[in-house]
DNA sequence: AATGAATGAGCGTTCATTCAT
DNA sequence: TATGAATGAACGCTCATTCAT
């Protein structure tokens, strides 16, 4: 029996190219242009380009963003701060030692963000941040702030039920970002190191610094003494 | 027995004095150069900031470098390239054990190097390598062949004294050079961690490290088992 | 006699529905594009605020206009060159002396014209003529001859009849002419004058006008001596 | 006697005209400019057709001016804003009534400005004020309010030695400048009339409005009942 | 008939580099 | 040697117009 979908077949696909297209582009745009700032850096990347790798005209990209700077924080919306909901939701949600829900944070925040594209954002605002303020303070709000918020919540946790030591906060969350900026920027970095990639393995250093830092959470401070 | 820079400082005061200032300009140039590449990057340096600064005209400038790519060159020999002669004289010279020496490159790269406008240019190469490519490879050759020919030579002596066990050099090159890289990318990055001065104590940080690469270095390979 | 449209009234209320929103369409553009061009000038107003005014989409607009420059033509021909018929029929029809003609004339073109949103139309002409060459030679064509041609009929009475001396008709047609000409520039001229509304009355204005220039058309050039 | 020029005349050519250029830059770039906005509008006005006519390429333009805007801005103070010092030294010194005062001015007026390009600026301004609003505000404090100043002073001394009725200076400023804005709009307007210069003698329709309005400021208001 | 996504020529502005003085 | 006026290629962004649906 012939369905509808057969009489579809003929029609919409025509259609559906073009209405695909339409709510594809900024998808498209998104993902050409993270591409090209994570190689190329902002200031370098230009808009032509852009609009080139996604398969459309200048006039397009500009249809969907009304300017470089709008892409780029579009672009890191999509990529980093959108995602903060799910993982507070997560870190709700988790029901393990603070340790472990730690070494977890860690561990996958390297999976979905530190071996993607996505962390080439983060070098890009270390590099360009000074010269393009207004994005500067953008990635500090939806980015930096969320990211030290969801670490400071972490480590509150484990303070409140006594896994942790009453260690300076502040301070602790720096030790457990600095090697995840270390990995980024090592990881984009293929200047100094030709083979980068090889001379470091990234899980087990992040694994290893993820001890370290317990270490430090967990020993009481009195009792090194 | 007279040198020539006897004769020469003789009949030559007028020249002198001239190539003196002459001879000036570009040093003028040079450190108003390595300012503005390291504050705001390569391609965001106006040239004609830097000869402001250098209190020159831009056509000034161009006078001494053909074009901002040879400035760049220049600053990168200046500050970093050029002083490999030096170092590698010290290497000779020294005396002690290879451990200690490794202790005292890292210490004296940080108080020559790391904690300088110098480090500047590694973060920078780091960042816009990939868009200029000619730099990149110029700094290779001045910077990081060098650099790890040095290292090379340290652990090989390590290696052949039997202080250090026969590792892959290639290997711990990069475990020695890591924590600087970090450290210089880590102070040029003012954007993720807010206080990132005060949250870091280099030297601390590099001796621990270094002490970290001395243990795998000197552990028997054979005998971890 | 069945006209045919009894005929159509019968049997298409669906079409003729259709046709008459399908009619209706080129007026609310014509009125958006007076109004905005009005406003703004022709190449200032954009023809996706046209549109959009009129509640169209873009494309739309260019289905019934092929250009902004026929739309343009389209908003002249609406707003004055069209009626010309009507008004030489209703100068054919006068009954009464010339003088009251002329005083008639200038009265209703400030109701029908001057003080409406049309006037900016010939501001616009004045500002941008010079431009759009084309646009130029249309308004000459549709808006200036036929408003000289008018007036000339209307002198010509005049003189024929014995009631205006036989001057030169193109000086007293510019003498007409340009009291009207000043009130459009005014009107739509909120720079030089804060409140150009209330500095000047234009009836009260075009009223003397008016009389001055029949004083002179009246009095027997050789009388004066 | 061979004098210095002798010499001079071989050198100083090729460095006068150097030095010449730059210092006549500035305006041959003003006066392309002045050309082109009264001929084409504001908004129509290429920044690389102003450059072309003044003999330069485009970039040289944005070496003297920042910005089209402030291109813009500089001509209306060159042309207009900046000789209100010297017309209101004119008055001061002027010793005469205050209706010849009056009538003075508008004639020289006439001379230095009716007449001239710079009254293009004064119909820009009418018709792109809209579009420009921080040029309009600035034609506005540069021009608009010290002539309306000008005026008022003039009209005020009339009134202060009783040569004029006490009337309501704001108003007779209107009347004033009125028929100096309709010369302006009626010369730059080729449009409604094909021979807007022969059609009026601007210089006799000047001192007719002059005598119009000083009838009125001089007649006494209670006089006329 | 109506849509609105897509195009691309065009403009204002920047800046490394040149060169006459 | 030193200057700085001049250049022109390049980029971000706009908008009238087209066309597949």
């Amino acid at each position: 029996m012939p369905t509808p979908r057969f009489f579809a077949d003929k029609i919409c696909p025509v259609r559906a190219k073009r209405e695909r297209r339409k709510e594809a582009r900024p998808g498209e745009l998104l993902a050409a242009a993270l591409d090209l700032f994570v190689e190329k850096g902002f200031a370098a990347t230009r808009a032509e380009e852009v609009a080139a790798r996604a398969g459309v005209s200048k006039g397009t990209l500009f249809l969907y963003f009304p300017s470089k700077e709008e892409l780029f924080k579009a672009v890191v919306v999509e990529n980093l701060g959108g995602r903060f909901a799910e993982w507070n939701d997560e870190f709700e949600a988790f029901e393990g030692t603070t340790a472990d829900m730690l070494r977890y944070c860690m561990r996958v925040w390297w999976e979905r963000v530190g071996m993607t594209k996505a962390s080439g954002l983060t070098k890009l605002m270390m590099s360009e941040g000074t010269n393009f303020p207004e994005l500067a303070e953008f990635y500090r709000k939806e980015v930096v702030r969320p990211g030290h918020s969801l670490l400071r919540r972490i480590l509150q946790r484990g303070i409140d039920r006594g896994e942790f030591a009453p260690v300076d906060i502040d301070h602790a969350i720096y030790a457990v970002v600095a090697p995840m900026v270390f990995l980024m920027l090592w990881k984009h970095s293929a200047m100094v190191c030709v083979d980068a990639e090889t001379s470091l393995d990234p899980e087990k250093y992040l694994a290893t610094q993820a001890e370290t830092v317990l270490y430090g959470l967990t020993r009481q401070p009195g009792a090194a003494a």
